[in-house]
DNA sequence: CGCCATTGTCTTGACGTCAAGATAAAATGA
DNA sequence: TCATTTTATCTTGACGTCAAGACAATGGCG
């Protein structure tokens, strides 16, 4: 017997369009990376509505959660969050001042360098962004129950060789 | 001899302060998804420096090849357009009111439904987007480049079970 | 026929992001 | 020391996106 072949997917059919259209194009990249596109818009999707029942969007979390984790004080400048959140200074500054507004984060002169800040959260951002890390992780959990233990590791090992080449 | 581990990289890390800050989650599906969400933004930022090369950004251009590997007549409503770009109906509107303006595409009352838009490639908007393809093509080609002929299928093949689960 | 739910598209207002540049302080080095 | 470069953060203006709803036309159904 001949193996099953999965179900033509949506990628699929945009593939089969442009081999239509455009014989001279391998488009054969488009549809791993089509996929991965459309995967990833899926996942923030799913991971926005978990996080949205603490109040919070992905952006807001992303930097109380690098506080967080940073372990006490729980303390860092705008340019160590930068350091790991891959957005702009502008789009730092932007996501620092509504979590300042909402009490969440505080801002602080850094004494030994006076063009430096210091970000710290306040304990109702730590009770905040403890509360969100654990919904959001179960629903993390959830959101990768469509594959099994192997096929995650895998997926994963080869994300990694492909993220390094980036970064 | 134990087989080599592969570098601890930027995600790893912020797995091992999680681990370190809170023992009481299991954050192993945060490993795979956010190395997902990295790729993504890398990959979206190398493939929108080659669609600037022809003046466009990947929210134009994937109209416009909506449009082309539709082939003749070129043409397709905005609710078409809506069911392949995941998008909303307001992204859609804005999205085909610069493509008009610039003269890439032209809208056209639908006889037959008067509710309904025709929205047509022009002759220009063709040959840019056939241009466009090329490029990009070749641009998905050099970003695969990190991967293997074996893992490439790998990947897509794991990447394809997991949209799947969301569509 | 005429009412009503549905469909297809567009409008509005808000939000998150970025690139480019402004500002101020600190480090460098002649 | 002092001028220059570098670093750290913030400001500005533009852009793409969305949710919610407006609007007109269509299709079903009594």
């Amino acid at each position: 017997m001949a193996p099953l072949s999965p179900p033509m997917d949506h990628v699929d059919r945009i593939l089969a369009q442009w081999k239509q259209e455009r014989q001279d194009l391998d488009v054969e990249p488009m549809g791993l990376l089509g996929r991965l596109a459309r995967l990833r818009t899926h996942l923030a999707r799913e991971i926005e509505k978990a996080l949205a029942a603490h109040g919070l969007n992905s952006a807001s979390f992303d930097v109380l959660a690098t506080l967080r984790r940073a372990g006490p004080p729980y303390q860092l400048s705008p340019g160590d969050l930068l350091a790991t959140t891959m957005v702009s200074s502008g789009t730092m500054t932007n996501r620092l001042d509504q979590l300042e507004k909402a009490g969440l984060i505080e801002r602080a002169h850094n004494p030994e360098d006076r063009r430096s800040v210091i970000i710290a959260l306040t304990p109702k951002g730590f009770a905040l962004v403890d509360a969100a890390v654990t919904t959001h992780v179960e629903n993390q959990h959830r959101l990768l129950e469509a594959l099994g233990t192997d096929e995650r590791a895998a997926l994963d090992g080869l994300l990694r060789k492909f993220l390094a080449a980036f970064e």
